[in-house]
DNA sequence: ATAATAAAGTGTTGAATATACACTTATATT
DNA sequence: AATATAAGTGTATATTCAACACTTTATTAT
């Protein structure tokens, strides 16, 4: 290969990614406590670094499965944060990645390995570097994409009830939802198929099971449709 | 300095802005021809590479500077690009930035020194590595968020007119407005000071000229106000 | 001086959407 | 059989969006 650029610095290159979960009752938000330095035994989100043989999406995906044992999870792109002294270890550029992974497919046994914990989204320690910031970045990001494209989903196990799915809002939005505008504003959507089985551990009545389906909602985005969430 | 990661692969890290203006007419592209290998001789976004005592939106202000003379522009982390191949010379992690600036205060010198041009928004070249997708994806940002937030000022001189904005709204969003309830709207939203000035070289009439209100627009966010255009 | 021209500026009405609000139903538990 | 608990349902009002045509102002041409 010709090298064209020798002249120029190179730097490291870092993946962080923001895990959140909902557990049914609140947006978590999966953290570890680092066990090297610097600032080791503080917490902080997991990350890892770049190789050469790998996107950066691709690194994203291999330190999430790595702390979840999850693929084909929600993974996006947030934010790339570049600042001279962000790490006080040695100059990285980090990448941060936030992911929407369903609790109840999440690997336990990981928890001990890494020194993870999963913690409420209104009440986690203080984090490392500029990872605090990270984290309210992608509070906002969800919290606008929640609203505009059916994401929610991919945080509810496959099969959901309408009073789960509008917990899930509530907490992403920090608000409350009249329950029959939120049920008819969702099912008005018509991507929901419902199925006869009912969900009762909530409740003596018990509650319908709901999909989401994927197809229905690409065939209706590609006719000019769109999913907005009043907050 | 103590070096934790000295066993990690460092990486050439880039910035690329997407430059975008507005001739009163029609939203316009920056863009350079490149005078150095590789792809030498074709249409590239302007770039260069993070230097050590910079960070990258400092980066990407100085790239800005270089070929705009401007400083102080509206300018926007866009998205960073990891590909293994991206660029063919050698391996770079790009961070795309995309600014908003004001054509009239452009620095015209500055076009033949850099090989610049501007293109129009609908028809400019076909452009080097994985540009043409960062524009992509600028343009559809700026969408966005002209839509939720009052930027598209920033591509209008200090005052403007109506009908002005009215044609730049028109031009992002590729689609016509309906002039009474584009005025209803925009007016609505009391972040426009008139003044007793008029502009008169559209028309015979003449156009009254408006300055966007930044302090009282950053004093009804904080009051929880949104501004939103319906496209 | 007058007429023609061209873009700026202005209100109202009907349709669609969002919001507020209270009772009935189903089933497990006592 | 009675009680308790969350699920499920409909309507009326307020707000917002979308459609639509004429008047005003000043320049230019006659």
């Amino acid at each position: 290969m010709v090298l064209y650029y020798s002249e120029y610095n190179k730097f490291l290159v870092a993946v962080d990614c923001i895990i959140f979960g909902f557990d049914g009752q609140e947006l978590k938000l999966l953290l570890i406590k680092r066990n090297f330095p610097p600032a080791k035994g503080e917490w902080s989100l997991m990350g890892g670094f770049l190789k050469k043989d790998e996107s950066l999406d691709n690194a994203a995906a291999r330190v999430l499965f790595k702390l979840t044992g999850l693929q084909k999870v929600y993974l996006e792109q947030l934010y790339s944060y570049g600042e001279i002294d962000r790490d006080p270890g040695e100059r990285v550029i980090s990448a941060a990645y936030y992911a929407l992974i369903k609790i109840d497919e999440y690997d336990e046994k990981l928890l001990k390995k890494y020194n993870a914990k999963w913690f409420l989204i209104n009440d986690f320690p203080n984090l490392i570097f500029d990872h605090n910031i990270m984290v309210n970045k992608a509070l906002k990001r969800l919290k606008r994409k929640a609203q505009s494209q059916p994401i929610g989903f991919e945080l509810l196990p496959e099969k959901f009830t309408i009073p789960q799915l509008q917990k899930l809002y509530e907490t992403i939005f920090q608000k409350e939802f009249d329950k029959r505008n939120f049920r008819k504003k969702i099912l008005g959507f018509q991507v929901l198929q419902k199925f006869d089985e009912k969900e009762k551990k909530s409740s003596k009545k018990g509650a319908y099971l709901y999909r989401f389906d994927q197809d229905k909602y690409n065939r209706l985005i590609e006719n000019g449709y769109s999913f907005e969430v009043n907050v």
